[in-house]
Formats: structure tokens, sequence, C-alpha cells
RNA sequence: GCGGGUGUAGCUCAGUCGGUUAGAGCGCCAGAUUGUGGCUCUGGAGGUCGCCGGUUCAAUUCCGGUCACUCGCCCCA
């Protein structure tokens, strides 16, 4: 290979990428804060095992999608493929019960090897939340309201509808796993080849199955409603009840599942049309049996992870970089003062820029491209009168403006971003 | 993992029914304007036509492979 590609299905962010994928975790973290989240960040690796055994030996993502090699040392290592059950492994190692309720907020790389297109990389970002602990269905309610708040800020609720379902609990998510096998095995022969698999890894997946033959028969197959159990029932209302009075709209859809085995109750995706096949940008649900799986004791949890990506591709707008002041000395004498100019405009809390090198022309011309809203031109004669010429680069007028008093006149007024 | 499409300048793309120096717009650099940006004008730099191989007197153009991107399946964020 003559010349380095980046690595397939992975990207570098730079300049306006960077910047939308910025501004989605900024706005996320933000609004998860106001939730009473607090900030985890977890390792980007961890034995094999705490993702095999909580995603579930029949799910694709532990099948064939998993970054696994064995470390130096002979360790079995597996590069994170989703946030949960790391979450899960550091709240039992580190022993957290004691302060269970848990609200936990995370961003950052995950990995899984899959054929790359547009929304789908091998490694991509997610931001995720977590609550830990709580078994009523407010915790259902308050994380799927951050999600649908995440989205609103940032400007893409409009375009993703929220959808809804429930697997119910462990005994009800069994007896219609039950139910979806005899059904479906009764009508083997017109399955798909997919299918035939699926009913024997994870039969709900059918449910989901695009192929029109699988579709002719779900009119006709057991209703996960007929398979809950007044528990389970009495969950999902209260969940339903609850989205209602916040005025967060869903779509029932008796068809959502989850790929992941840990989840049970609430099921629940945030869904756009302009992604093309990548349609899902928020997605997640409860997990009570995920923690017990690992080994700790006995702790609910509901959570959702969305695509960093995702989400900025659907970003109307390029967030705009904060337009700073160009300071453009003239000499060696302007340039030390310069320094020292942009030290303080600094901690004042102004958008600095130094043009390093060229002429007044070139210095300009950059200033202008950065979208500096002033100038503040430092020539020799300026200095040797203690000012400095203030140019407005909207406008275009200019006037001096004694040295001393720079800072007071750029400053922002207390408080804001300048 | 399966099926289709695409790959020409930093970016967006045209073009070559196989034939001499491969083009445009934007961007970049310089000049018009020796301390005044944007607008305009003039000039300039920048390409192994993704990579490897085959056919041919001759391949950026045709064929095969490969890599990457992309659309769908699968799966998921």
């Amino acid at each position: 290979m003559a010349t380095f590609q980046p690595v397939r299905g992975t990207h570098d962010l730079v300049g306006d990428t960077a910047r939308r994928h910025a501004h989605v975790i900024e706005t996320a973290r933000r609004l998860a804060h106001l939730y009473g989240m607090e900030d985890v960040d977890t390792p980007v690796f961890e034995f094999t095992p705490v993702f095999a055994r909580t995603l579930g030996d029949a799910s694709d993502v532990v099948r064939k999608e998993m970054y696994t090699f064995a470390d130096r040392g002979g360790e079995e290592i597996t590069l994170r493929p989703e946030f949960t059950a790391g979450i899960a492994r550091a709240f039992i190692s580190g022993g957290m019960r004691q302060n269970l309720p848990l609200k936990f907020f995370a961003a950052g790389p995950v990995f899984r090897y899959e054929r790359p297109q547009k929304g789908r990389q091998r490694q991509f970002h997610q931001i995720d939340a977590e609550i830990l602990g709580v078994e009523g269905p407010q915790a259902d309610i308050e994380v799927i309201a951050l999600g649908h708040d995440i989205l609103a800020a940032l400007g893409v609720g409009a375009n993703c509808r929220l959808e809804l379902n429930s697997l119910g609990d462990a005994e009800s998510h069994a007896a219609y796993r039950e139910a979806l096998i005899a059904y479906f095995s009764g009508h083997k022969d017109k399955l798909s080849a997919d299918s035939v698999e699926r009913l024997e890894r994870n039969p709900l997946r059918i449910l989901d199955s695009k192929d029109e033959g699988d579709r002719a028969l779900l009119p006709d197959a057991p209703r996960i409603e007929d398979s809950l159990n007044d528990h389970s029932r009495d969950f999902f209302q209260a969940v339903k009840d609850g989205l209602d009075a916040l005025g967060i709209a869903y779509q029932l859809n008796p068809r959502l599942v989850r790929g992941l085995d840990y989840y049970t109750h609430t099921a629940f995706e945030f869904i756009t049309e302009d992604l093309g096949a990548q349609g899902t940008v928020l997605g997640g649900g409860r997990y009570d049996g995920l923690i017990e799986l690992l080994g700790g004791p006995a702790t609910p949890g509901v959570g959702w992870a969305a695509g960093i990506e995702r989400l900025a591709m659907l970003l109307a707008a390029v967030p705009e970089r904060p337009r700073p002041v160009a300071l453009v000395p003239l000499g060696p004498a302007a340039d030390a003062e310069a320094l020292r100019l942009a030290h303080q405009l600094r901690a004042a809390g102004v958008t600095v820029e130094h043009g390093y090198r060229g002429n007044l022309g070139r210095r300009l011309k950059r200033a202008d491209k950065l979208g500096a809203r002033a100038a503040v031109i430092l020539g020799e004669d300026e200095l040797a009168r203690g000012v400095a010429t203030l140019r407005d680069l909207d406008g275009g007028e200019q006037r001096e403006v004694p040295l001393g008093d720079l800072v007071a006149t750029l400053a922002p007024p207390d408080g804001a971003v300048g």
C-alpha cells in the first residue's frame, strides 16, 4: 500500500463533521444533566464474556460483529460493541449497589464488524443513558422523555417518530416466544431461509422481517398482548400513561423487537425516514435481568443508546463557531504586544485569532475567512501613541482605541460567550 | 456474509464511441491595491484518471481482480 487509507468503516472527524459531532454530544450531555444523570466513562475494551454473556449467543452482534482478540498476555478481549454491558460491569465491580438508584450518561466510540454503508460504520459513536435500580415505570418514562428532549433540542424531533412496544417480563417473554415457535413451526415451508434460521435463534425477529412471504404470515401470528401477564400489562399501561401525560407522541408497534437478548418490558425506538435503511436513531428499553446475568445483584435497569453520526447527519445546519477577534500586529514590537493582548482578551472571554504571518492585507484576508467580527491592527505608529486601530469587519468602519480600553470594548457582556 | 451502483485536481463534477499537451466551477497561491479583508479582473500552482493485472501498435476509456464509498438484504445506533 503506497499511501494509507483509513481502515474500512472508520472515519476522521474534521471541520464541519467534528463540529456537528461535538454539538450532538454537548446538547445531549446538557439535557442528561438536567435529568440528574452523571457522566461515566468505561473502558473501550472488556473481557469478552462481558459482552458475549449479556448480549446473547443468538445475537448477530456476538456471532459475527465483535472485534475480539487475545492480547499479548493471552486475555480474551473485545472492543465494546455497545455501552450497557460495560456500564453494568462497572456497576458490579465498583460495588455501587449502595447508591441506587443511579443515572448515567456516556458518550464515545463503539465497534462492530459490519458491512459499512451510510449511517453504518465499523467504528462509530454513541451517546448512552441508563437508569439503574428503579423497578417502576417512572424510569422508563423519564429515559424516553430524555431521548425525546434531546432530539427536540437538536432540531430533529419533527422528523422522528417514537415506536413503542412491551416484551413483557421474563415469564411473558418466554410464553410469547413459545407461542411464536409453535405458530411459525406450522408454516415453516412458507418462511424465508433467514426466518427459518431465526425460528431457532430468535423467533421474535421474524416479526421484523421484510420478506413478503414472512409478512403474509404475520396477521395470524400470536400477538404479544395476549402473552403479557397482568403485571406486564399494568407496567406497559403505566409507561403509556406517563408518556401521554408528558405529551410525548408514540406509535405502538407490536412487531418492534430488539436484537439484544437482555431486553424486557419496554422497548422503543426513535425512527427517521431520512437516513435510508439505517432509520433507527435512538433505541433502547428495559433490561431487568442483565446485571444478574453478569453475576451481580439482581438490579433493574432501563436505558438507550443513540448513534451520534446518524444524529449529526440529521442536523439541519452546521453549528457555528464563535466569531473571533483577529489580532493584526505589524512588526516585532507589535508582535510582543499582540501576545500580551491576546492573553488578556481570552481571560476576559473573547475568542482571539492570531494571523501569525503575512502583511496587513494577508492577515485581514485570513481574518475574514475565519469569520472574525473585528480586527485589532497594531502598527508601529499606533503603538508609539498607545492605541490600536479597531476595525469592524462587517461594516468596515474603523477607529482608534487606547490599548488599555480594548478589553472593555471587546469583552462580551457578563456571562455571554464571545 | 449476499446482490446492485460508483471511483477523473483539495471539493463538486464534465470528458475520452481506445489515439498526441485530460477540462470546468468552487477552493488555494500571486498580482492589480508598498499599512486595509469581502466584490471584481488577470495570472499561476495542483492529476501516477483508486490500485494490480489482462487484451491491444496504443488503455483514464474495454475486460478481470482488488480496495474504498454507496443503495438494498441482513443487523443495528
